[in-house]
DNA sequence: CGGCCGCTTGATGAGTGTCAAGCGCCGTGG
DNA sequence: CCACGGCGCTTGACACTCATCAAGCGGCCG
């Protein structure tokens, strides 16, 4: 992507702000007062643009800001000693990253863009200092920190299950994922590969589209090629719970 | 345990403060003032005892405390829809918890001792409010909060290796912890029983059993029941890295 | 239009779960 | 103090899920 422009515009003013963010619902300025988000909107830096395959930030590179997802998807994914890349997580719009370089000074992932993707940029430091004006920012972000780590916990009652219950599971909360950001919760587009689906659940790839083409034949879910229909979303979730 | 005991105890002020705890290393005390010490050990409700098998807090339960553990073993279980159990952590002495409560109102884990231990009370109102004062304690919370998004990631790494390396991990990890707290990196009791090592690492009881021989036949460690002996260290790091 | 990469589908095998049986340790009660 | 019972651990045999290898197809981008 053309870093010229990303020169340029961070030398401006964000020109969206915060409170006219169709997706603060979703992202900090949950439960924060107008006043309180215009001064977060203050220290948003910039409104940037990245391409696919771009990333957001690199693994080992110094902890200097959080990102807040405003269209796109992300993947996040760590490498072992071998360099085998592991995803962590996808990140859809309205959604922080940079929750990885919380306890060191490095960050332990590499956030990638799947697709096209804009984001803002919050400075960790500012955000500590405006914390102490407002309390309950601390808590927001203490909070959404915690969500992550319950999203471990998610992965690993799910990593404990049978193959297409995962991947059940899987295509069930990108349908919830997106009908809470205003999307279709029954036709959408995936914006990765099998492989990474595979990575994510921790399946082959080959896996995954036998799952999706068994789905498909049970009448649940109709697929073409990186477009999903969910025909029976109770049959899909009762993968899930049982 | 003694149901009594507690109730009396919670009404005194705690016999041993902070400032004279040998975890202030590994807990909330890093990196803060004698003076703020001070005032976190204002905060701290108690110091209380249970036994084996008895709760800490139960899941579903509002969150309404840190706990900060001083000696045993902890282990923290979630339970899905149809009631199986899923070991999400082992917590020693000088870690926090109750994170697991601060993303919603209620404790989705519950925490469970494995053997008799005891621990300090910390209320996350009172913690919140202290913040303010001490900006750096905020801080550290929040780091400690995303220690735990990091352990999630390292276990999405280690779900994907082989059943061997995944329990040569866990014991290699084991041994880092003890050596941390001054106990002995090579020689330590396992707190919990195969099948919940098996459970915490997704594997069944039999194979951490039949793995645990099969170290011991090729001269890494030395078994006797709950006690274990590394005897090749590098040996069983070998394991982990490759 | 061509090439590449991602997707699909099939055949095979390895790793690990499951079932089963026996052992031994520990706590309990006589 | 010893006998009993239970539970956790060990070890073996077998089955099954899913990874791996392989080949062919198809769509997208250059």
């Amino acid at each position: 992507m053309s870093s010229f422009q990303q020169l340029f515009s961070s030398k401006r003013r964000p020109q969206v702000s915060c409170e006219s963010c169709s997706l603060g619902r979703l992202c900090i300025p949950q439960g924060l007062s107008e006043q309180e988000v215009e001064l977060v909107s203050r220290i948003v830096t910039i409104n940037r643009t990245l391409g696919k395959g771009d990333y957001l930030y690199h693994s080992g590179e110094w902890f200097h800001r959080f990102l807040a997802l405003k269209s796109g998807t992300v993947k996040l994914v760590t490498l072992d000693g071998a360099g085998n890349e592991y995803v962590v997580d996808f990140v859809m719009p309205g959604e922080l990253l940079g929750f990885d370089g919380l306890s060191g000074e490095r960050y332990t992932c590499s956030a990638i863009a799947l697709e096209t993707v804009s984001y803002c940029e919050l400075p960790p430091h500012q955000l500590e200092r405006l914390g102490r004006e407002i309390p309950k920012l601390s808590q927001i972000l203490l909070q959404l920190s915690g969500s992550q780590f319950q999203l471990g916990i998610q992965r690993v009652v799910l990593s404990r299950r049978q193959a297409d219950e995962r991947l059940a599971a899987f295509l069930a909360h990108l349908s919830e994922r997106h009908r809470k950001r205003g999307f279709s919760p029954t036709e959408f587009r995936l914006s990765m590969t099998r492989q990474e689906i595979g990575n994510y659940l921790g399946l082959a790839p080959e896996t995954v589209s036998r799952l999706m083409s068994q789905f498909e034949a049970s009448g649940l879910i109709l697929v073409q090629g990186k477009m999903v229909r969910i025909l029976d979303m109770d049959g899909l979730l009762r993968f899930c719970s049982q």
